[in-house]
DNA sequence: CTGAAAGCGCTAACAG
DNA sequence: CTGTTAGCGCTTTCAG
């Protein structure tokens, strides 16, 4: 391996004076700089990142903690997460906790703790308050993307506004008898997010006077396979059927809405289906839901965090992330 | 920052015997390793990654190139990948191109040669002859998985086969007016996959005697939106259509699927469709395929990674991953 | 503007 | 079984 040394005796300069001109650092000449440029590119030269992040304490990393790598939501956030520290120069270190929990002490310690990143970003979980520490006592900066935790940092679109705006607009188009798909915490998801769904459905549907049935709510555990049985079994037992379904996740919705299709059930006339997401799948299959751009907050948190690192504040963005209304096919007014 | 040298005091002893105790080497006697675990543990030690890597020249880090991340088949992959790994200890550092090529060479030179990771998996791309050579140079151990390479190790499935088997299932059923959903490149396949499936549908037509219809042959792009379009466009023009569609993708099967639903084309009955992948929604909706296993491929590339690194070669296993044919809904004798 | 020298925190021989 | 001694390859004062 070539080192700076090897830069530093091939260009006739100090190795001092190597590192300084290949970071960009003032107090070189032009005529030095290039001459060094030119040699480390000619030499192939690549610093090494253990020694500058020894010597210096940043490890131009960041670290980002979440539950599964696959799923959509998350896979999506961390591509918004990865463009941002991309353009940055940062490297992106991925400590996934494969959708269980029983590592999840391991995973901390043995590897966030190491001092490998400089900042971590945690998505769509709650830190424990000996994690938080932990981060503090190595004044790791760090932020919560995809979900809100009192005292920390955090960017999230506001689910309780976007539950009722899905709901609403059924409403709006006359719907009364309307039931939910509930997600729930299977793959990882160490967050209030299912619950405030739930509440919030409720919450809504009392405000406008409307009944919530029992046997319309079910459970889709944010999967498309689950909610379609679900919604199946539902469908076919109810005595008297929703006009309208509510689902807490665009992949419960393509449950629903192959249900329905399995079952005869004509969409949107004798049922509705609306979603949460903006999946990429929603517009082909015509899915009517609230968006939100999972690749925009987690870009928005990696950049809030390569603000901090700089030392620069961003000038106090909205930590609230927009969701939207995004009306297709799948929702119509109730035919009787 | 409580570092190996507060721990060593504490307890006693050297840095040199906190560190072999730490790390399990033998030669530590049972009441040191104890009291220096019990000591580390009470004063939150943590080994700096940087220093040890420095000193040890391992990084315990391995890193992922990938086109980008948020596909399904990738980070089916990486989570295949990210489990292995993290049972052995490693880090990941997930080295994405974000869908675009431009970045390519500073991803390249930037990051991956940073010495900060002990290995590289390659996902679905060719490297260059530079590319390689930096590798090499550097010996880190590569291995390229998702596709096949001349000269360099590899797994991944044998794609030839699988569309054979694919279009072979079809035929079987009597099928003979058969048309293609194509793959693309867009979205960083720097790869032959898509030309080796589209290859072997033609060859596999040829080899029984059946015609392959350019009108049937429509351009999906490996999604799901723009095959539904394609395939939309395709049955609704054609004087005479296929009766049995294969897609190089199980998302564009999606489209076929969608599209056929939209038309009032009934499938299996006027239209089967096949595809390969087996995404987690094929089951749901009914889909046949060709059932291939990024995660597992993913895992088995790391296994292989890590075991070059512990220097105990694997027992040559195959690199040659299985797939499997999965027979649903979507296929059926034709009805003509 | 540049160089010399002192570490960053750990691991790795080599002795004992 | 344990301690001593050198570094690993860079960054960073501090002088010049």
């Amino acid at each position: 391996m070539t080192g700076i040394e090897d830069v530093a005796v091939a260009t006739g300069v100090s190795t001092a004076t190597v590192s300084r001109a290949l970071r960009g650092l003032t107090g070189v000449s032009p005529a030095t700089r290039a001459k060094v440029l030119t040699v480390a590119r000619e030499l192939g030269y690549v610093p090494s990142s253990s020694a500058s992040g020894l010597a210096s304490g940043r490890t131009m990393a960041m670290g980002v903690l979440l539950p599964s790598i696959e799923r959509w939501y998350f896979s999506a956030m961390l591509d918004g997460i990865d463009r941002q520290l991309r353009t940055a120069g940062y490297d992106l270190i991925v400590f996934s906790l494969g959708g269980f929990g029983g590592n999840r002490e391991r995973v901390f310690h043995r590897s966030i703790l190491r001092k490998r990143i400089d900042a971590l970003i945690v998505m769509c979980m709650e830190l424990t308050e000996d994690e938080y520490r932990s981060l503090r006592d190595l004044d790791s900066p760090t932020i919560v993307v995809g979900g809100s935790v009192r005292g920390v940092p955090h960017v999230s679109i506001d689910d309780h506004a976007a539950v009722r705006d899905a709901v609403e607009h059924l409403i709006a188009l006359g719907h009364t008898r309307i039931g939910h798909v509930r997600g729930g915490g299977s793959f990882g998801m160490h967050f209030d997010v299912p619950r405030i769904r739930n509440d919030a459905f409720k919450e809504t549907m009392e405000a406008h006077g409307l009944p919530v049935r029992e046997e319309w709510s079910v459970f889709g555990d944010f999967r498309f396979k689950e909610a379609k049985i679900a919604v199946t079994a539902m469908l076919a037992d109810a005595a008297e059927r929703p006009t309208a379904l509510f689902c807490s996740s665009d992949e419960m919705a393509f449950g629903a809405l192959t249900a329905a299709a399995e079952l005869g059930i004509s969409v949107p006339g004798e049922l509705s289906v609306i979603g949460i997401d903006d999946h990429e799948f929603a517009d082909p299959m015509g899915l009517t839901t609230v968006r939100q751009m999972p690749e925009e907050q987690g870009a928005y948190a990696a950049e809030l965090m390569l603000a901090e690192l700089e030392g620069k504040k961003l000038e106090g963005g909205p930590v609230t992330q927009p969701h939207e209304l995004i009306e297709r096919a799948s929702t119509g007014p109730p035919l009787h």
